[in-house]
DNA sequence: TCATTTAATCGTAATATTGCAATATATAAT
DNA sequence: ATTATATATTGCAATATTACGATTAAATGA
């Protein structure tokens, strides 16, 4: 149906799903990777380095934004955006708990 | 239009996406949840841990093999699943990478 | 063989996502 | 005030996703 039902799962399940799915996209990668290539924040260009019209990056921004990815700053007539560090961690440890380092016996 | 214009990103992009795309509905972070708490592999059992129906779990996990995050080997008339850990490192790597662990100076 | 069990697939309906053109908004410069 | 620049929002249309019931396929057991 397209409509996912969230009210059986965990908070903290809702959150991750939510986190990786505005990971899900390429060009929400790209723009993740292209703010990180940067020392430092980035006021407009990003429309420009993606092959996708002004209105769709803006959206794309709008929901990297909304999962914490990334903040924006207005500076005059532009915004500048940055990685917002704070998710991250929240990511790392789920995965690091999915995939312990010790292999586990297992469908041989 | 629901298309992605696939064509002009980078492999390594596309495969990010495509992997936390899989990643980024609740159902699936609590299939790999549910697996990773066990020590072994799961033969049937997932859909009595979940409240969707048989066929819905089922498309879940044809995605989650998809994405490499999962395996499942045929064991009679059931399969059994667990987690595939050789994903996980190339996620961790890329989170890393975004997000430096030194705090970048940046929109104030 | 026939029934049972388990999981995959099909068909369908509802909803979500993606993308762009057009428009709106807001600041800065002249 | 007017214009230019930069970003956000709106309104579609096209496509993708999600979910479920029903069905199918394959292996097991009686």
């Amino acid at each position: 149906m397209g409509i996912t039902k969230t009210e059986t799962y965990t908070d903290h399940t809702l959150k991750l799903a939510s986190i990786f799915k505005a990971l899900g996209h390429p060009a929400r990668i790209a723009i993740l990777k292209f703010l990180s290539e940067q020392s430092t924040c980035i006021c407009g260009d990003i429309v420009a380095q993606l092959p996708l019209s002004q209105a769709s990056i803006s959206r794309h921004l709008v929901e990297l934004k909304a999962a914490g990815l990334i903040k924006g700053t207005i500076s005059g007539t532009s915004v500048c955006y940055c990685i917002n560090e704070t998710q991250f961690p929240f990511l790392e440890t789920f995965i690091k708990q999915i995939h312990p380092s010790d292999t586990q016996t297992c469908c041989p």
